[in-house]
DNA sequence: AAAGCGTGGCA
DNA sequence: TTGCCAAGCTT
């Protein structure tokens, strides 16, 4: 054990416990996931809420809880009905990985939320900070669950300048949660800093003046709160160009293709695409009839759409192709009407280009 | 350790 | 417009 209480030894503990959760209590936003306690209620909250806003989680999670309202709801729920709900909400192994989850929990658990680190830290999507935050709001365990907020925060009451983009550093905030942490309320500890993060101590102009816990603030007796935390930079996306194509056969039907089960966008439903790099535009009715078994009656150019994701950028040609025959519906593919698209999980480049096809004459 | 994985809001 | 940011996890 080394260490020990060095990283808070300049606060008062209990005062400092005290000012966070009398403000948590006063103060917390009211929030569909904070009706109870429920392990499974918390559980899709913590996820859906991974590098995500909470007014975009909100009607996300009140659809969801609707359609799964228990944890055995989820677990034989059919996967793309799960992915169809999370359609939008980004990040969608998170979907698959909490429905692998709650199957676990159903059948090696007889379907209760475990309520000890190893077992619910082993589940998957459940890393160090959701498991962190299972056990403290659910179940009232004192265990850290530091996120962006946390680290945020107590960088600036610590006055930590560790790189908060270094996987290392979350354990070193851990160490300093578990120094400061309320044994008697670890929940509202919790919950208290991230929701200190989210509505006082935010990344740019923190209100240090309406903030609970001033007096313990290192950063703000110094004036240096806007410097923290420290984070290096990231790298700049690289942009792929490709044609998305709107094939509509002969009897008014539209192809889609079913993406990859693993990497961007997995299992999820997309209208063809095909990388300008391998083929321009004179080129693209022959590439498309040979590729397609078919042939073309006419072409028309839509409204491109550009699709930015967290480390690349999609720029996409939408192409209307009318043809004069059927298509060759191959693995992977489906041949749909253009209301019976709706029902596929698509990203949401591809609803923008669902919302361009033409209406049936 | 570093890279892959979505999306929307905001300065 | 561009880059940054948001209750991170997996490989």
């Amino acid at each position: 054990m080394k260490g020990t209480d060095n990283l808070a030894s300049s606060i008062n503990i209990p005062k400092f416990q005290e000012d966070l959760i009398s403000w948590f209590e006063k103060e917390q936003r009211v929030l569909p996931w904070r009706e109870n306690q429920d392990p499974y209620r918390v559980w899709v909250s913590e996820i859906m809420l991974q590098q995500t806003k909470v007014d975009t989680v909100i009607p996300y999670y009140l659809r969801f809880m609707e359609k799964f309202p228990t944890l055995e709801a989820l677990a034989y729920a059919e996967e793309q009905d799960v992915l169809k709900a999370w359609e939008g909400l980004g990040y969608y192994s998170r979907a698959r990985n909490l429905q692998t989850a709650v199957r676990e929990v159903v059948e090696v658990y007889d379907a209760k939320v475990p309520d000890n680190p190893s077992e619910i830290g082993s589940l998957k999507g459940i890393g160090p900070y959701t498991q962190g935050a299972i056990l403290s709001i659910a179940y009232n365990k004192p265990e850290p669950a530091v996120d962006g907020n946390v680290m945020r925060v107590l960088s600036r009451i610590l006055l930590i300048r560790e790189d908060i983009a270094k996987p290392k550093t979350r354990k070193l905030f851990e160490q300093a949660v578990r120094e400061l942490i309320s044994e008697s309320n670890p929940s509202y500890f919790n919950q208290g800093m991230m929701e200190l993060g989210a509505l006082i101590c935010t990344p740019r102009k923190p209100s240090c003046l309406l903030c609970p816990v001033q007096e313990h603030c290192v950063a703000f007796e110094k004036g240096v709160q806007e410097e923290l935390p420290v984070k290096v930079k990231k790298i700049k996306k690289t942009t792929h160009s490709y044609f998305a194509l709107i094939l509509e056969d002969n009897a008014g039907n539209i192809l889609i293709e079913k993406r990859p089960d693993e990497g961007l966008l997995a299992q999820l439903w997309q209208f063809p695409m095909i990388d300008k790099k391998k083929v321009d535009q004179q080129h693209l009715q022959t590439f498309i009839e040979n590729k397609f078994e078919t042939k073309i009656e006419s072409m028309e150019v839509k409204e491109p759409v550009k699709h930015i994701f967290s480390h690349l950028v999609w720029q996409l040609d939408v192409i209307y192709v009318k043809l004069k025959q059927s298509i060759k519906v191959e693995e992977n593919t489906t041949l749909v009407t253009k209301e019976g698209i709706s029902t596929f999980p698509l990203p949401v480049s591809h609803q923008k280009i669902h919302k361009q096809i033409p209406d049936t004459e």
